[in-house]
DNA sequence: TTGTATGCGTTATCAG
DNA sequence: CTGATAACGCATACAA
């Protein structure tokens, strides 16, 4: 109950008659230093019975380094959730640690964990490209300490150590070639303006799509979910000749529309079809099933702590800019 | 570029023309300590200067305290990770950084996460009670470090420096009342076996709530929804002649339910009502809305902590037990 | 009010 | 192969 204090090196060293140096050889196996069989087995045997654990934070202190990596994300939905978890585990193999912080639009907030996280002298940062103003992460970077990016679409890319993007705007314009193929005659996006940087990918997919449809008579329309008057605008566009399009934000958003174009008696595929993004679990459950873009999170996640390790563990080399494609999964919500 | 070693508190002291330990007094502000306005001054400007940034890992092992506090999670579910979130925001504000860990059905990742964080020498534990058997945590807790659990139903009261759990039981009992009193005359329990725990206490809870109904001419049923012929078994209950409830094991298994049956043509709410728990967006999103339970997460947030801290800055005192209790929202899925 | 000295638990260097 | 010993950066009694 009281505060025992642990057993350490010292005690060990003693406990097994050695030194406190033969100690720390055994216990880090240091491959240039040869050890006996014998103190090796003295040495673990004390471990054992004094119930001895390493002090992480003494052996930080020591090696000037904290094998302590931070990841500040803009917030904890899904997908963060998932890229983060997946980060966590690979570093974890690694004998890294992830520190994970989140600031929903709180400017504040996010220096204030930054600070933490650079206090703890992490040995380097993964961040989100809207969880963090470039020049900040400019000063970071020229301290010493490597940031890989992600989702930082826009960013310089002189900045980091690396840049993992995922391509969402060519799975959006996908996404558009496939309504039209499906017999879409009229495309619109069901947009997101609060999340600026993140819209703004969706967008130029979008409109790369239309593009690309530049000779097809087609409707076009852009919407914001954040318009309180966008589903009677939406419901303008659905006029019985041909089916009409949506793309949303995201699986919720799509979701939403989906919900309540069927609450109006609106039939799904026939006259509307709709395409989500992230393929979360809902957009496979609902019904009818929603077409949606698969989000490879675990994909993305190699690549970033790739790039970490490499500027970790290796030399410093180039920023590598990588483009993570994603993928569409047809489903019933789409059907012709 | 290079790892340019950040300044220390003796360039700081040395900079200002001043002593190590005044730097570290104005640093830590001690009010035991009285400091002279010119000084702080001095001290503030050389910090400003040189760009100064304490160094945590020599704080915390100077003082003994790492102030960090580390969270065992059975998955990176969406209760789960708000929660977290919730004791994160919380514990920043009186100083201390949450580490987050699951180990989805992992019981040796589960280990090794505990021993990494055991070697950080976390001041305190929040852990989940599927996170960690009983006689691990108490072996913790005798070794010095408090655990506060939450959702540990069914633990011995001794271990811990808190239990936290939620009382979802009562709340399962008043949505089979909720059924009842909407017109079913069935009602179904749609359950998930491989969340064991979990399981229990909503099953707990509807058997409660059937109880209550004994004088009542009701038909039950207990269905689990990884057993493949869940769908057939809960048709076979829909006869027609009143409307039958179902209660889901959390939204996704609710909502799953809902979208199969509106294919197979069932109307919701007049010939199945169903209820969901945790009242994430899918259930206010969906149509029709689905009723659902709405998990106080925020509630449970401040009440974990609140042990946590007596435990760790007053007495030791009593491990205190707190039920949460939850609140059940209506929506169209289960209208008369 | 400020400076000095010691300790925190490890790692790493370098003689034995 | 093993054992002293000096860092690591800071906090804190205690002396001045």
């Amino acid at each position: 109950m009281k505060k025992k204090k642990s057993a350490t090196i010292v005690d060990v060293a003693k406990f097994a008659g050695v030194s406190i140096g033969t100690v720390s050889n055994v216990l880090n196996r240091r491959n240039d230093v040869p050890l006996a069989e014998d103190t090796i087995l003295k040495v673990n045997e004390a471990i054992r019975q004094l119930g001895y654990r390493r002090n992480a934070i003494a052996a930080h202190l020591s090696r000037q380094r904290s094998y302590e990596l931070g990841m500040l994300l803009p917030s904890y939905d899904d997908y963060f959730v998932k890229f983060a978890g997946e980060v966590e585990h690979i570093v974890l193999e690694k004998g890294y640690h992830l520190s994970v912080f989140s600031a929903p639009d709180k400017p504040e907030l996010g220096r204030r964990h930054l600070e933490l996280l650079l206090q703890r002298r992490v040995d380097g940062l993964f961040c989100h490209g809207l969880a963090m103003p470039p020049d900040t992460a400019r000063a970071i970077v020229k301290e010493g300490t490597p940031i890989v990016l992600f989702n930082a679409w826009g960013w310089p890319d002189d900045i980091a150590a690396g840049l993992v993007n995922l391509d969402v705007a060519s799975a959006c314009a996908e996404a558009v070639l496939h309504l039209y193929e499906q017999g879409c005659r009229t495309i619109v996006y069901l947009g997101n303006m609060i999340a600026a940087a993140t819209d703004e990918q969706r967008r130029i997919g979008f409109e790369e799509g239309i593009r690309r449809l530049a000779n097809e008579p087609i409707v076009i329309g852009m919407l914001d979910s954040h318009n309180p008057s966008w589903l009677k605008e939406l419901q303008r566009f659905i006029t019985g000749d041909h089916p009409v399009g949506v793309l949303g934000f995201n699986d919720l958003t799509a979701f939403h529309a989906m919900s309540k174009l069927l609450e109006l008696g609106y039939r799904i595929p026939e006259q509307v079809k709709i395409i989500g993004i992230n393929n979360t679990p809902v957009s496979r459950l609902s019904f009818p099933g929603m077409t949606s873009i698969q989000n490879p999170y675990k994909l993305q996640a190699e690549a970033a702590v790739r790039m970490m390790m490499a500027r970790l563990e290796g030399e410093p080399g180039e920023g590598a800019i990588v483009q993570i494609p994603l993928q569409l999964i047809p489903r019933k919500s789409t059907e012709r």
